[in-house]
DNA sequence: TGTACATCAGTGAACGCGCGTTCACTGATGTAC
DNA sequence: TGTACATCAGTGAACGCGCGTTCACTGATGTAC
């Protein structure tokens, strides 16, 4: 959509104010990530011409492109744990589940290219260790919260626990991966295949998770929040 | 894996066998794509470097890069399809939907690449066409399978049928994704992950879905079929 | 109050790289006379 | 049986492109004397 950003003339920093640049470098960083089609191909030049910037600009503030990327993904990926949190003042096990599967959903979906790059794997190189961190506190968390909501889970093995957590986890993730992908596809609202998921894998009575999923757009928007809550 | 295979001096084909090279760069090409870490990148000039050829020479065979590429893919999609056919010949409902699901999730595993470029979106851009025809032809023939085997489907409105082909279908997705996107995870058995899919999304008993699956292993096995079955 | 100097926020041009594509060509092989 | 010619399978060098990165620099601004 966006092409032609170069046009700008940008005036200099005052003295003392460099980091106001990084910042612009973040954010425009932030922004292509979000925004382009194939996220992966995002590249130091672009982010340059999009801020209106000599491309060595960068080197004033980074080490190279690579630790520009990864400093714009961590950021990212805080930002979902943060949204994450949301679970822990859940009022019921069955709550917490659900607004665990939606924030990830809802989050996965609003910001499809950082989640492409955080969890579609096979980045360029360099951000494995967060995307390996993400995959196991996410899946942990998110099995607690499934094995706490199923009643008669007590009586199965750790082993049996640990594959209904996976098979949770990456049907969310095929969820928010093909609903990105594949916009041609008509599809149902997004608070159905919420709904949807969580029944087919907790065996919870559609009307309540319903219920929960309404409690969390309730706290969402009395609590204002928008999207941006990292640090 | 591999990196420098431009070394083999290949001798000139013989006058009139010139679909030979053509052939070889089709191999090559896919034999990259099944391989390589980001299928993505495949390159018109590591194809030639593969099969020892000078990149101008694809020329002869195809107007450009991406007529190759898209070749290849189609050459893919088309060998899943006639795998797929394979269902047609299950003995019930179940042991379709088990079948379809199976050898879906199957493939995309042991053509990571393929799978990756064909369903993972955003490929460069051309084979548009294919990639959507890939998601309705599947998700339509898996629906109804899926309609087909839960019985109390029956009294559902076509919207939640279709909801429920598509968080199949998506859940699907995601577990071959996610499979070949993280192999730091430690997985379950492949065959436990199938069944317990088509468990969640069937309500039909393990046992039964087991046995199902065992029917196709023992098909299979015993039609010799290891892969590549197209046309 | 004036001036030399250090610092700061960037710039501009160039580098080597791999890419897809073009174009004139080469050299072996078959065929017509 | 010999020779001119057409065809075929590919080659080699070059093109323009965008990329990440390097390096010497510029010009404004603050500070020390």
């Amino acid at each position: 959509m966006a092409a032609n950003e170069q046009s700008l003339p940008r005036t200099r920093n005052p003295r003392g104010q460099g980091q106001i640049l990084r910042q612009q470098l973040i954010d425009a960083a932030a922004h292509l990530l979000a925004t382009l089609d194939q996220p992966e191909t995002l590249t130091l030049r672009q982010v340059a011409r999009t801020v209106g910037v000599a491309p060595a600009s960068i080197y004033s503030h980074f080490a190279d492109f690579e630790a520009l990327f990864n400093h714009v993904l961590d950021l990212r990926y805080d930002e979902l744990i943060s949204l994450m949190k949301v679970a822990d003042k859940a009022p019921t096990a069955l709550a917490e589940l659900v607004w665990r599967c939606a924030t990830y959903i809802r989050w996965g979906i609003h910001n499809p290219g950082a989640y492409r790059t955080l969890f579609g794997g096979r980045v360029p190189p360099g951000v494995t260790a967060t995307s390996h961190r993400v995959g196991l506190e996410l899946l942990e968390a998110l099995t607690a919260s499934l094995a706490a909501t199923v009643a008669d889970i007590g009586d199965e093995s750790p082993d049996t626990i640990r594959q209904r957590g996976i098979l949770l986890w990456t049907s969310m993730h095929g969820l928010v991966s093909a609903y990105c992908e594949h916009p041609g596809v008509v599809w149902p609202r997004i608070s159905d295949l919420i709904i949807g998921t969580v029944a087919l894998h907790s065996s919870r009575p559609l009307p309540d998770i319903a219920h929960s999923l309404q409690q969390l757009t309730d706290l969402t928007i009395s609590a204002g929040a928008t999207g941006t809550a990292a640090h």
